[in-house]
Formats: structure tokens, C-alpha cells, sequence
DNA sequence: GATGAATGAGAGTTCATTCAT
DNA sequence: CATGAATGAACTCTCATTCAT
């Protein structure tokens, strides 16, 4: 059983999936503008011109980021989602879910506020990210009508304001991670830091949701 | 008959100012990395050599920005800050006062985010930044003390966490401002949104203030 | 029943004139250094491999390229020549069957203007290219000399110089076919322009050799 | 009288001068495609950032040599035009300093030439190339006005023919220079060869003229 | 023989920064 | 103080060529 001493094996697919990694890590870290091809394809362990046969250029390896981590994302969410009779406890938990979805993928969460502040250029121009499937949403408005239906919910709720509660609730606690404990002198990484924001991200939800 | 022939005298300042505020809108806009400096020359009608000598770097200017960010937000901060018997609504008071401060300052909500996806790098290198004067928070917590002794508050109330959930809260709005109205489909302009979201940010605050 | 299983016998030479035609045309619209590898052998429908196996290097394929366009010129230049018992009706003849020819071979005509404004480089450096056959040479030589022997061309006349002429006069009609055509505004398509410049050609050679 | 040791000097006219200058002697030798950018700016003795100052690309800087070529070609033609009683006389007169023009410019003659082979495109794509002025083309269709008045030229003469005639008499000289030689075993050089040219040329153009 | 993934040198272009004027 | 020409390093991207399979 010889064993190869270099796996320098051609293996288009792999060298894609390692440029995909690296790139997902450079532009998580540094922003489209800030990244650098070269730094990828360091990263990547493979030439500077792969990332151009793959990917066409910098910006359409990043777009290829963006719908990689939008394919994530709803792949996640679709794990989220269980049946629970008490919709205000699916809530609850879909709330905790994402949060802990978010903190298992920093780079996502990276990568999606660096869009933001590029005013989703990309998102925009891009009509496949645009419909990409979010099963947060259908699970939100399920547990919605239920919650109406069982008459604890209010009637005038708005689902999507749910969910954008839920999913700004959840981004919130990264994207002013930086510079507020500087300011506060707290340390974020305290536990009951995070357990206390995510019991007044699901408190607040739930003031909308009742009455 | 002496004439006055310094017609330049004052322009040194009002170029450091012109200067400034188009790196503030050029920062903003593009984050460290993306901006010019050629952009900001331009923007502020000065000459490229102007920036050097008086910023030094690209760098220097960019902590410049946002020192003077941080100096607007700490002179707002004081003036959001009134006697309201009540502490709750004084709270009530600050979280409407901080979303029309950053409703009305795009450009410091851009930076301080841009801040953060550089992991605070220049909040961290500039001592000075790390020192400054935040009433908010002696304000937030002065709130929260009088709540407390009338008994209307947690006793375990900590104060900065009340401080953490308003700004995260408030920024929160912007952060994904981009992606999520294209996925949900929704318009962020429309001004009930808003009003909802801040009032789920207040419910959340009181909920972790109460009992 | 023994099968022959070697469908791919022949297609080493198959795949060899593919990338030579295919390198032929790209080297004909882009010039030696505008042509890529890359597109030639897309052309040709083989793997870039092939070429470096059978040519080499892309100045490799371009000699080779070059000493078959010669050939094709000699082997057609044979066919030019005929008898005639005239020797000014066998010039005009020639003039008539260069003309034909070049715009039957527009590849041809452009390979030769490439090569002319990399001043002959290959040309020199390819020692078998000097030594084409040139027949139309042979041809003219001996149309000259009967003319002369018959006394109605000039005794100082040089079939060298008639050749020259015959050549330049045909490729001029190429040479300038885009900026002239722009500048003067007209329609080089249009058949009497041609016809007119044919004539011109001749009535200079004839005007060389009589007296 | 100090002489500065080192020209140093900023001078951005010059310098844009330089450059094109070297863009002239880098496009004529070697084509859009061959020429470098670092060899232009090498020999313009200037940072290769100061080609894009001036001329955006490589692409602008190749049409404004193109322009600055035209531009010279009809600033020459201009001084060709003189009066002369007798029309064929000035036709022949055009020739022999058409000729002497290209002669003396042979980085015109060889951007020419490339710009035909590159089919024109920048010709095309640059509304001002087409609209230059060209003087020749007024004072051949005089000389031809002049010879139909004096019964001595074709009725049918068409001027633009000629113009036609004489530009390509007068390339094909440089057209074919480095290949023919070669075939011919001549030596373009010998004077003998460019008068013999001259002279058949126009003998065609009076050919074409006469009757 | 044939493939196409992989390479590295180098091409065009950008940009923060400096410096003569 | 102010200008803008000039610089050089670094960036994105290309392309002839090689090599494992």
C-alpha cells in the first residue's frame, strides 16, 4: 500500500472548494475591498490564476461567497424548524437557534454586514441571492397564524416584522462587538452577557406578538 | 494705509474642516479599505498633499474621522440627557433619542460599523478613543440606580446591559438594512417598521428592568 | 474476429492540420503577438497539449504556420503559369492570377502583412522559408526574356523589378482596405474599384517594360 | 550661468510628450498587441503611472498616437499642394512627395499598417480619425478637375481613384519590404529600386487618366 | 496519444505617498 | 500654505507552458 508522499493530486473540485474556504475567510475578515487574490490564493494553497478559471475575477469569487453563504443559511434554518405546539415557545427557540447559528459561523456573519455596508450591492445585482429560500420566514409566519388562531397572538402581528426582530436581535450582538466594550469596559465573552441579550431580543418579541 | 493682505490666514482651517468632512462621507461610504484618498482631495477641494500635512496618512485621517465621530456622539449623548421623574420613561426618552441621533447620522452609523468588521483595530491603537466621554452611560445608569431605589427596578439590573441593549438595538435598524429588506421583501422606509422595531427594543429594555 | 480497436490511428495528423488551420486563422486576425494559445486550440478542437507536442512553442506553430502559407503560394503559382505566345498578354495573365489569388486567400495576405511589420523576423530566422520556390519568379524571367528577344520589351528591363511591382500592386489593394476606405469614403466591395486598380497595375508593369 | 546637473524638472507637458513620443516608437515596432506599457514609460524616462494620468490606457494611449499621426500626415500634406500649370505635372509631384513622406516617416507607415491589420477597429471606434483633414484628397480632385477642363484626362476620372492609386503605390512600397527581399534576393535600398517604383506607379495613375 | 488542471512570469492598472516648484 | 507632477509598490488579471493522470 504505497502512500503518496505529495498529494498533489489535480483534483478540480477539491482546488475549488479550498479557493471557496479561503475565500470566505479573506473577504469575512477583510471586506471585499480589503481582500486580496493573492492572499487567497495563499490561503487556497493553489496558483493565483485557478481563482480566475474558477471564478472570472474578484468579484465574481465573492459573489460566489455570498450565494455559498446564503445556501448555508437557509440550510440552517431548515434544521430550525420543528414542530412545537406552543408557538410562542417556537419562537423562543428559533430565536435561540439562530443566535447559536450565527455564533458557529462568524465568517457568515462577517460577510453578510460587509455587505450591508456595501448597501447589498452585490445582493442586489445578483437576482439569484434575491430568492434564495429562507424556511425562517415560512416557520415564523406558521408559528404566527397559530399563535392568532389560538387567539394569544395579536391579530395586527406582522410576521416579517418578527422575523426582522429576530434576525437584527441576533446580528446586533456582533455588530457593535467591537467598539462597545472598548466603551462599556465589559467583556462580551461573559456568558450571561449573551443570556441576558438574548432573553430581551425574545422579550421584546414578545411584547409585539401579545396583547 | 495698511492693508491687511492675509486673505489665506483662516483658510488653514477651513481646509483641515473641508477635509475632514469629506473623509467622513468618503469612509462612511466605502469603509478604510475601499476609500481614496484621492476621492477625499477631491471632495474636499483641496490639494492631495493638504491630507498629508496635515493627517499624515490615510490612517491618521481615518482616526481622525473617527475621533470626531466619537467626539459628535459623546456632545449629542449630553444633550439627550433630561430630568424625568419617571425612570422608565426617562429610558423610554433615551432609546427615541439615540434612534433620531442615528437616523440623522448615517454617516457615523457607517463608520462605527465599518469599525467593528475591522475588529475595532483603530478603537483599540488610539488610547484616546478608548477614554471618551460617554454620557449616555452615566445617564443610563444614574436611571437605572433611581429605578432601583423606588423599587420599580431589578435589583440585579446592571446597567450596561440596559446601555448594550439600547445601542445594539438602535443600530440594529441599520445593520442589515440591506440584505434583509430584499429577502423579506419589505420596505424599511415605511415608517410603522420603524416604530414597531423601536418599540420592541423598549419592551425588551423594560422586561430586563422590571420585576 | 479481430477487431481493429485504433479509432485514433489517424487522428494524430488529423489533429495536427486542425491546430495549423485553426492557427492559421487566428494568427491571421490577431497577429503573432494578439493570437492566443488558448483560442487556437479551442479552434481546433484538440487540447492545448497537442500543440506543444507537434509544434513545440506558439513561435514553433507560427514558423509553421508561415512555411505552409509559402507553400500554398508556390504550389498555386505553379498553376499561374501557363503558356502564352505573348509575353505581355502572359504579365497581364499573372497580374490577373495574383489578384485572384490573394483574394481568394485572405489569410494569406494578412500572415504576410504581419510577418512584414514584425520585419521579417521569422522569415530570416527560418532558413527554409528563403528558399521557397517561387515558380512566378521563374515565370516572369522567362516572359521578360522573350519579351526582350522579341523586341518589344525593354533591354534594361528587370523581372526582378516586374515581380516587385506585380506583388506590391496586388497586396497595396490590402494594405490600406480599413483607413483608406474611412478617409476617401468609399466602398472598396464596389467591383469597378477593383477592376480600375487591376488596370492601373498593369498599365504601370507595361509601362516599365516597353520602349 | 548654472547648468543644473539634473534636469529634473516637472514639466507635465513634456513629460505627456515623452510619452507619446514613446508610444509612437513602441506601437510602430511592435503592434497594440506586442507593445509594453513598461517599455513605453521606459523610454519616455517616466513612472509608468504617468500614462494613465495622461492617456487612461494603453487603449487611450494607442488612439491618441493614432490621432497624432493623422494629425501629422495632414499637417505634410498640406505643404504638398503648390500650384502648377499643368496637371499631370502636379499628380506626378504629389507622388514623389507622398513618397518622400512616408520615407521620412516610417513609424507612420508602420501604424498604418497595423491599424489595417487590426481591420481598423480604432479607426472606427473614433469618430474624430475619420473626420480628419485631409488636404491631398482636395488637391488631387483639382488637378483631376483641371485635366477634364483641359480635355487631356478621362472624362470618367474618378479622383478619388487616384488618391487611391498614389497612397497604396506609395505603402506598398513598405508593405511587402522585409518578405520580398528576401524571395527576390533585392536589395530595396539600391535607389535604383524606389525610383523604378515611383515611376511605375505613376505611370499607372497616368494610364488610369489618360484617353 | 490525449486531457485539463496547475504554474509562474509578467502584463495592465491603481493608489498611497513624496517632492520640486 | 498650496499645488499637482512624479513615484514605486502592490494589485488584479493574463497567458504561454508544463505535468500528473
Amino acid at each position: 500500500m504505497a502512500v503518496r508522499t505529495r498529494p498533489l493530486e489535480r483534483n478540480a473540485e477539491r482546488t475549488k472548494a479550498n479557493i471557496l474556504n479561503a475565500a470566505i475567510a479573506e473577504f469575512a475578515e477583510k471586506g471585499f475591498a480589503g481582500a486580496r487574490v493573492d492572499a487567497i490564493s495563499e490561503m487556497a494553497g493553489c496558483n493565483k490564476g485557478m481563482i480566475y478559471q474558477y471564478y472570472d475575477s474578484k468579484e465574481g469569487l465573492y459573489e460566489a461567497v455570498l450565494a455559498h453563504e446564503y445556501q448555508v443559511l437557509s440550510q440552517i434554518e431548515a434544521e430550525i424548524i420543528q414542530n412545537y405546539t406552543d408557538p410562542g415557545e417556537l419562537i423562543d427557540t428559533i430565536v435561540d437557534r439562530y443566535f447559536d447559528f450565527l455564533i458557529g459561523h462568524p465568517d457568515f456573519v462577517k460577510i453578510i454586514m460587509w455587505e450591508n455596508l456595501n448597501e447589498g450591492r452585490s445582493v442586489k445585482h445578483n437576482a439569484d441571492l434575491g430568492s434564495v429560500k429562507t424556511p425562517i420566514i415560512e416557520c415564523v409566519r406558521e408559528a404566527v397564524r397559530k399563535g392568532r388562531e389560538q387567539g394569544i397572538f395579536n391579530e395586527n402581528a406582522n410576521s416579517k416584522m418578527v422575523v426582522f426582530a429576530l434576525i437584527t436581535g441576533a446580528f446586533s450582538y456582533f455588530s457593535n462587538c467591537y467598539t462597545l466594550p472598548v466603551i462599556l469596559r465589559v467583556d462580551l465573552n461573559h456568558s450571561d452577557f449573551l443570556i441576558s441579550h438574548k432573553e430581551i431580543v425574545k422579550a421584546g418579541i414578545r411584547s409585539y406578538l401579545k396583547k
